[in-house]
DNA sequence: TGTACATCAGTGAACGCGCGTTCACTGATGTAC
DNA sequence: TGTACATCAGTGAACGCGCGTTCACTGATGTAC
């Protein structure tokens, strides 16, 4: 691995510089302007010599989208990591943060991932692992919380429908042994989460959530009491 | 008004046709791929007598923003319309279902409105009534349920901190006379049925999710119970 | 250790494409008297 | 009611731009014997 030949790690070290200019590029233009000749351009190499690290503009794209996940999710694994492991409420909380907080310092990145799809890109598979990370992350929160019966849901609500117990299931390959009640309680908070720090970022709240980011704890504080984590 | 000049009425005519057929070239290309020149030769016109109709690529896209704004303001409106008053869960649970079937019906226009910001798009002003319609929809739900002593919320859960009056006031102009704790349990449901949608619409379900509309139903009773709605 | 050959990175030209916007123009429609 | 003028819609050519991708090529780096 370290016995690397020079050219290996020359080349290493393009593709690592293609990307960095290609997520600054993304911070100016958005995903559809990403260009392979701007790109090039500012490598100060001829534009076909791209074609050399990445085949495809997609390809290169890919790359992009599965270092955004690993970002966020390296994001979360860290801040859940700092806190104590039976303070289930802080976890939540610092998690959400640490979401928003990534958000706000990428937020072209973040459009990448969680906005609207690009046009005529097709995500492929290799993604997912990537992308699941930060999910892991609150579902081991959840799964911990509930074995150590810190999951008191308080307010009446419907308990699930039967049908909804195969998306269960395979929801509880990432929020492992809880109930379905547990499993859709942590769905619902966890799109809430999503859908905040997207709102913010795309515009939804200005000129009316001035406060953002206590308005935003708070909202955070809602869904936790939702899912029945002590206040 | 209806003894308008024939010129006046080709006009009318044609600038409805424009806007129809970029919301079509929108549903295939996304905003980004939006062409002036696609849609005129759509339209069996020169490129340049567009610009008859529309200044600038940018103001079209407003039409098409604000269209999509009235689209959804008015099926959510009617949606509403169709509930018996005093039944507020009702009420709530439609306006999400509407919201939901609409962004289903129409994704790219959903992802104009919610999703990523266009690069080098800033939206005037003007979009801003349009914009709230659905909004001033949920407020009228959740200040008559208020008033009508139908909101109680049992699960206990922190009171907004102080810092957030000035905004709850602002959000009072949208959600009426209701107290802050109201308005911002009403704010996290608002943005979770959003973040909602646009997981499903954007592909975060793929492969997790598959009874999306029972999901989506039960997460929003859940929701409902925590704005304390009577199930 | 030295040489012959294979691999690879980067070049430069080209293909074929589409875009937004401007401008001087023709010819039809509408308006004022 | 008829004519003279003003308004307006649509044309066609042009400007200047950027894009992704392919291909035959040179020259440097790495490998096998």
């Amino acid at each position: 691995m370290t016995a690397r030949t020079a050219r290996e790690r020359v080349r290493a070290e393009l593709t690592r510089e293609i990307t960095d200019i290609a997520r600054r590029h993304l911070a100016t233009e958005g995903a559809g302007g990403l260009s392979l000749r701007a790109v090039a351009r500012e490598m100060g190499m001829v534009s076909s010599a791209i074609y050399r690290y990445f085949p495809s503009r997609d390809d290169l794209l890919t790359a992009l989208i599965i270092d955004g996940y690993n970002a966020l999710g390296e994001a979360v694994e860290q801040a859940d990591a700092g806190c104590p492991r039976d303070d289930f409420l802080g976890r939540w909380l610092t998690v959400c943060h640490a979401v928003r907080d990534w958000a706000l310092a990428h937020p072209h990145e973040y459009a990448l991932l969680y906005g609207s799809p690009v046009p005529g890109y097709q995500a492929p598979q290799d993604t997912v692992p990537a992308a699941v990370r930060d999910t892991i992350v609150f579902g081991r929160i959840m799964s911990e919380a509930h074995h150590a019966s810190a999951l008191a849901p308080a307010q009446p609500a419907p308990p699930p429908p039967p049908s909804l117990q195969s998306d269960a299931a395979i929801v509880r390959s990432i929020i492992p042994d809880v109930p379905d009640d547990v499993i859709f309680r942590g769905l619902t908070a966890w799109t809430a989460l999503y859908g905040w720090v997207s709102f913010e970022l795309f515009g939804q709240f200005n000129n009316t959530i001035e406060e953002r980011r206590t308005a935003f704890d708070h909202s955070m504080r809602l869904m936790a009491a939702m899912m029945g984590l002590a206040q």
